[in-house]
Order: structure tokens, then sequence, then C-alpha cells
DNA sequence: TCTGCCTTTGCCAGCGCTTCCAGGTGCAGG
DNA sequence: CCTGCACCTGGAAGCGCTGGCAAAGGCAGA
């Protein structure tokens, strides 16, 4: 047997430079080549105003960091200067298409104000929630954004306030805590769609929701109060709740058409539990709309492409986002929430497509 | 006309505290606190194997710390230890459920890792793309992944690659450029589609693709090679190209249907644009599967839940994911890609569902 | 009792940047 | 010719952390 030949070809991968080891080039490396100090360089590509570097100093310098490729080391400078230019976003669900299609909102928005959106998954779980606000830290992100209700995460949310940070949620419902908070109108968007469905002749009404999360819980809460100011009666059967997603919304149905009371217009919590609900119903055979309504909330693309198309209520993504960053800079800027703002509504729109019809009979 | 009063209720906005401007502990309060030097601090909490600490001056200092609430800033321990537990993430798409998909759970797995990610959303822009990597800085971020291809993104691969930096793509084809990566065997999932529908009696294919971008133009030649391997004639007219998603794919199918020659079956390149193109037959008042056959690529979750579901391929999205960040741990760690392991491929596997059936007449 | 070693801890430098403060130059006015 | 004032620029400190180096203390062996 050979004793084993060290590697032989360049230096090993133990052994070699390792390949994070790499160095950029420094401020004080551009300022030697520029024939400068290393604040000068940090004066010219900062544009301080307040002190004026003469033009041809100014040029030498951006010369030189041009030909050394050099920019500023992001940590350092945050470390010195207290910004990150970075905001830490934790979402409920990223999968969800709704969330995902926010998130991109954000991201894209947050990229204009030249701002990096950093993602923290919560994945429906309180406790990474809280997990998360210890990386998205408070020395790590200029501020923070929450979206989606998260059950149970008080103590998160506390060590966020702990840490008297800039703080945000969206989609949340109008919880009484003490972090402003954007929301749709869920409780308008409902009534659009009982509005509707009674117009179309529905009396017997379902809903299927996800859960008792903030929004959801607004949305149920304002099924009940409407459906019984239009006189409709409501037992607790024509309540299902069930995961937040495809499979819950299927199963959700599947058990209300069990009932011996069966609906004729079911509502769903939101569009992925609605598509669920859909399905299950064609599955069994019904006919949507005739023999049966189907109504979703979000808006999500999806549901211009099933067959029926989803009756649905939009929610205003792109305001709330913008109004949510807008809100966000202020506080990163050092403003306080005035007593106003503590909470802003954002009003829903009824999208009308072909998964609702007349009521049968 | 009375002048304006400053506003008297606490601090105004401007001249208050910032919120921004708190700080946290840091370790000169623990130790001080505790009656030691900062180092010790630094020793006791991040268990410095090499000097051992006495174990009451250790407990004191965690008591101190856990009193303090005290947590090392993660900036100044990056710039000082070159590590910031963060692995960017740069994705075409985040919009499209397989990418959704694919990054909650990389976000999941790096977390068990000790990582976090941060994403760039590169919106399908390859500008874009390069302005994320002048974001997710080499110094910023341990490693970065890349997720699904880019037009022309060129320079972006050069200026991380300029970096000298650990990076790996991830589902953008087998590209013959020098990022190490991992794909699924596209050429393969294509193989079980055709076969499948060639098995059903299908002689008439034709394809809707999204574009030339790296991991769907593998699947657009290797439906050209194959089709013409089992003796199928495919014209140009049988190859659709329009935006990677649902409007895209319902476009390429209208299209399809208004040509002389009808296809009996239409493989779409991956499941977003199959579900637009279904919704466009179902419009059309075509019979899905009876008179014509839908295939998609990836095997989201929705796909499972229209009506007919999707016949597709499921990329191991798991898989990848898992190979991706134990793969990148160790560029990170400064192991150098060895030739061997430049690209990777994982089998997709045929999921066979109710949108295919045989072939009419 | 003294020497020597080992254990435990503090000091200090420095990561790369920004910014206050002070110093140096040039030019105009006295 | 000297003084003063702009105007530019360099020096140095320090953000909070870590790690090498060395010193202080304790104890055992001679």
């Amino acid at each position: 047997m050979h004793p084993e030949q060290p590697a032989d070809r360049g230096p090993s991968a133990s052994r070699g430079p390792r390949l994070t080891d790499h160095k950029g080039p420094t401020a004080r490396d551009v300022a030697r080549l520029a024939g400068v100090s290393a604040s000068t360089v940090s004066r010219v590509l900062n544009d301080s105003g307040t002190t004026l570097i003469s033009p041809s100093t100014c040029e030498r310098v951006r010369a030189a960091a041009a030909e050394l490729g050099y920019s500023p080391h992001p940590l350092a400078r945050a470390l010195r200067g207290k910004h990150t230019q970075l905001i830490g976003l934790i979402a409920r669900e990223i999968e969800d298409p709704f969330f995902a299609h926010f998130i991109s909102t954000l991201s894209t928005q947050a990229r204009a104000l030249g701002y990096q959106i950093v993602l923290g998954h919560a994945q429906s779980d309180p406790s990474q929630a809280l997990q998360m606000t210890a990386v998205l830290d408070a020395r790590h992100c200029d501020g923070v954004l929450l979206l989606g209700d998260l059950r149970d995460d008080g103590a998160a949310t506390e060590e966020i306030l702990r840490q008297r940070r800039a703080v945000l949620a969206l989609c949340r419902g109008q919880s009484p805590g003490p972090i402003p908070t954007i929301n749709t109108d869920n409780r308008h968007g409902m009534r659009l769609l009982l509005d509707h469905l009674y117009t179309l002749g529905h009396r017997r009404l379902a809903f299927i929701n996800g859960g008792w999360l903030g929004d959801i819980h607004e949305r149920r809460e304002a099924f009940l109060e409407y459906s019984q100011l239009s006189g409709l009666e409501v037992t607790p059967d024509d309540i299902r709740t069930d995961s937040n997603n495809l499979d819950g919304g299927y199963r959700a149905l599947v058990e209300l058409m069990q009932a011996p009371r069966r609906p004729t217009a079911v509502l769903a919590s939101d569009d992925v539990m609605a598509l669920g609900a859909l399905k299950a119903a064609l599955d069994l055979g019904l006919r949507v709309p005739a023999d049966i309504s189907i109504t979703g909330f979000d808006d999500i693309e999806m549901a211009r492409f099933t067959s029926p198309a989803l009756t649905t209520v939009r929610q205003p993504v792109e305001a709330m986002s913008r109004q949510a960053l807008a809100w966000l800079m202020r506080l990163i800027q050092g403003e306080l929430p005035s007593e106003a703002e503590q909470a802003a509504t954002v009003p829903p729109a009824l999208v009308i497509r072909q998964s609702t019809g007349p009521a049968p009979r």
C-alpha cells in the first residue's frame, strides 16, 4: 500500500488561500494610489457636502477607485454610520401566492428607495418568528416589516419593541398591540362579497377559513356580523376551519357538503382555500356556479385562471406596500409614530368573475 | 393668523432621540457588570476552546449578559471575523410558485445550518441581477446562490467571480460557464413526458415555452431531439414562445389552436405556462384530456388542484436544495470546487394525473 | 522558602470606515 | 512684507468585536 501522496496540482483546498479570504481593495489602497489620505477618499465618495474637495483631487480619487474597483465595505460603513440599508421582512408565509406577490412588490419598491429586503420566513410558526427577530437584529436592519399575522407571536413582538426599532405590521388585522399596522379593510371586503351574493339570491352561506389569525379572524367576524344583519341564519356547522392551504380548502368544502343543510354559496377566507374548495366542488360533480357559488379573498393571479375563474376581493397590495415603505422610511429617519397613524386601512375592491352566479332553484 | 406653535407634547420627532439611535448593551457593559474585561466576555460567549475560563467567571459573565440582554453586535463581529452567516439568494422570480417553493425550502434548510437567506429579487431582469451582486456583496454574504437562469447575466456572473466568492447556481441549465451548477435532469424529464404521451398514442405534439433561458432551453432542445428520434414531425409552428407566466401560456395555446395543424398534446416548459394553457383550452371549449392532453414541468402544488389535475414532472427541490447548501457550505469553508463537481444533475419524476389521456380518434 | 510552570485573565491592536478637529497652504488686504 | 481668512486636506479616534501576547496569581516540587 502506497502512502497517500499529497495532491500536487496547485494549492490544495485545505492549504491554499480560502475562497473567502479574498479581500477587496480598501479605502487605504485607493488613497495610496491617488496620493491622498483615506479620509479624503471617504469624503469624495460620499459627497460630504459640508467640506469641498478640489476638483482635481476629486477626479484623481474617482479614477483610482474605478481602477481598483473599489466599493466601501458595507459592514464597516454600517458599523460606523449606523445604517445598513436593509429592511428585515418577517413573512408568515412565502409560498402563498398572495404573500409572494406582496414580498415581490415590497422588494421592488424598497430597492427603488435604496433598500434591500432581508427575508425572514416564519413558516407559520411563531417560535420561528421570534427566532427571526434575533437574526433581523436591530443593528442589522434599519427597520423591520411584519407581513401576515402569526398566532401567539407576542413574544416576538415584544422583543422587537424592546429594541425600540422601526417596525411596521402588514395584514395582521387591526391588532390592539402597540405596533403601527396597515391592513386591507377586511370587513368592507366581506361586506362587498356578501352583498354580491345576497343580490344573486343566496340565503344559505357558509364560510371556510384557515385558522384564527388576525386578518382571517376579522373576515370571519365580518361574515358573521353581516350575515346576521341580513337576517341569514348561520349555524356553527356553516363555519369550517382547516389548514390555510389548498388541501385545507378542499377538505373544508367536502365536509360542508356532507352536512345535512347544504349552502348555496361558500366564502373562503382567502383565494388559496377557495381554489382548494373549487377543486373539491368540481370533484364532487357540482357545477360552479350553477349548483354552488364560491368566493375567495386576495385576488391572486391564479384566480383568473381557474375554470371557472374566481370571484374575489382584491387587496390593494401596491398601495399598501407603498404606504408601508413610506411610513417605515419615516420611522427609520427617527420620527416617532403619531397616535393617529397607529393603524391605517386601505379599501379593497370586488372582482366579479365566473365562480358566482344566481342561487339555484 | 396665529403663528404656528411648536408642538409641546413630549420631545418632537426631529429633536428627540431617534428611534434608531438606540444602542444595545455592548461587551464592555457586560464586562463592567461582571467585573471582567471585554475579551473575557467574548471568550465566554464564544466558547473559545483554546483558553479555559474559570467556571465562576464564566457563570458571572453569563449572568451579566443575561441580565443586560446582551448579544454581540452582528456587524462588528462580522467585520472582525469575516463571517456574516448570511447567504445571498438571487432569484430570477419569486412569484412563480416553483421558485417560491424553492426559496422556502432553501430558507428552511439554511436556517437549520445557522444561516439566513438574503433575498435578492431579480424580477427576470439581468440588469437587476447585476445590481444585486453589488448589494449582496462578497463582504456582506458568506456565499451566494443563483436561482434560475437570467438571460445575458454574464456581467453579473463575472462580477461575482471577480470577487472570488462562494457561489453556486441552481436551475439554470448546464451552462458552460465557470460557476458550479445544480440542475434537474431536464432532458430526462422531457423524455419521460414524451414517452408517456407517445404510449398514449399521441403523434402530433406541440411545445410552448417561456423564452430562451437556460433550463427552459434544455427542455426545448430535448423536446425537439426526442420527437425526432421517435419519428414525429415537428414544424416551427409547433413551438411557441411567449412570456413565462399564466398569460403567456394562455396566449400560446390559443395561437397553437389557430394553426391549421392542431396538436393532440401540448407540452409546456413549466407548470405555470401549462396552467395558462389549460385555462385557454377549456375556454376554447376543448375537453382535457379527451380532445387535447396538456403537460407541465416542475410539479407545483397547484398542479394537483386544477380540474383536470396536471400531469407533470416533479423537480426534486428538497434534494437539490440540500445538495446546494451542503456544497455551498464547503465552498464557504474554503474548499475549492473540484472539476468533477462543477455540475450536478438530479433526476426528476413523472407524475401522471388527469390532464393527459389517449390521443383522440 | 524559592523556583517554575500552568491556569486564568487583561491589554492592545486592528477589521474598514467616517468624521471631528486641527494644520497647512495660497491669496488678498492692510 | 506681514497678517488673516478662506479653502482643502491629513491625523486620529473610535464604532464593537476578537485573538495574540504577556502578565498575574496559585500551587507543587525541590
